[in-house]
DNA sequence: CAAAATCTACCAACCGTTTGGTAAAATTGA
DNA sequence: TCAATTTTACCAAACGGTTGGTAGATTTTG
């Protein structure tokens, strides 16, 4: 048996970042296969289609944001504070250098209206995100104000990435996570004094 | 028989409608001709190109808001706060209903890679209304905080419109709004016991 | 060898754009 | 005023090129 030359995670990477450059609409199988090395027509030897293919790339995309990042607001090594801090690190580096955390808002706006099959996963990403942050705002708010907190910050950020994309300032997402963190321990501080006074 | 004209005001609406829903690579010059009633060879009547005709309805929507919305900023029969009252309600009903506000980011999004012959208005469009609500910042801070404050504000909406759109909650917004007039308020508060303790 | 992977060649459909042509409307000139 | 002329608005058809996708021959590999 021959062993494949292409592994499937190679494929999804290689694919993530053509479609991150031109968007969904502005890929045409021809740059998808050769970012792969490959031509037109050998690529479906891996995909059944061009959507199939873009939705595998999201649901691996929300996968490894559930996994690797999303998940260290249940760390329990780590104090809430801390949690927080690792969150802003990791979506600092995601969003300026891997620049994949804006993927989501890009191909969600862009195929919103024409592609409905990609809205689930999309969907998904931003609930998971958002309970995650909600989780860990419980520390700090009851239930109801810890999802308008966590749904608040998420909007944040991902306005300040894009205004950072569109007006070329990289220092909207560093601002806005500072403030973040420092909104979280005043929140704590409210917290504790509550706990004191009341 | 007389011939119903199509006057460029009614293009440029009919335009907008399509890329609205459709995006720039996701609407076809079919679809453009189509919403005005016309074949596609006969759009050419009335334009040059695809682009320039984007180009055109960029620049028009962009000196709406100028004009119509940006400008309430500084409207000196009303207080500082009812300005931004003034520019929260119409923001509303533009995001809502119009669903134009996020044409800007939508659009630029899509073709900041592509098409940067966009770029220059999409970046007008934002600098002239982060320039104006700094304007109004201006009244209860400092320079540099009014403009950080006013880029704040924007990235904040902007975030909660495309969050509204891919979730489909509608309450991002009112949250966002209420949220920044409330904070407006307490500025202005602090600004007074300011000028009363120092 | 046979299976797997890749290439070449080729669709039909669509893309943005151009063309040749045709009526109707507006303008002109007497 | 009214016919001659020009301009406007539009259409059907076609342009060269690209699209997503397919079929079959060819190469690579265990």
């Amino acid at each position: 048996m021959a062993k494949p030359k292409l592994d499937r995670k190679t494929l999804l990477k290689n694919s993530l970042s053509v479609f991150k450059s031109r968007g969904y609409h502005g890929t045409s199988v021809n740059d998808l296969a050769a970012a792969s090395g490959l031509l037109k027509g050998s690529i479906y030897h891996y995909i059944e289609s061009k959507e199939s293919l873009m939705l595998e790339v999201l649901n691996a995309l929300r996968d490894h944001y559930v996994a690797k990042v999303f998940s260290k607001c249940h760390d329990e090594n780590l104090t809430p504070y801390e949690r927080l801090q690792e969150l802003s690190i990791r979506a600092e580096e995601i969003f300026t250098f891997e620049e994949t955390g804006d993927f989501f808002v890009n191909i969600g706006l862009e195929t919103i209206n024409s592609n409905p099959s990609f809205a689930k996963v999309i969907q998904d990403f931003f609930k998971d995100w958002i309970g995650s942050l909600s989780d860990l705002y419980r520390h700090v708010l009851d239930e109801q104000d810890a999802i308008v907190q966590a749904e608040r910050v998420v909007a944040e950020l991902e306005g300040s990435v894009i205004m950072m994309k569109i007006l070329g300032d990289v220092n909207y997402l560093k601002r806005s996570s500072v403030r973040v963190l420092n909104e979280f321990k005043e929140l704590e501080k409210n917290k504790i004094s509550k706990v004191y006074n009341g």
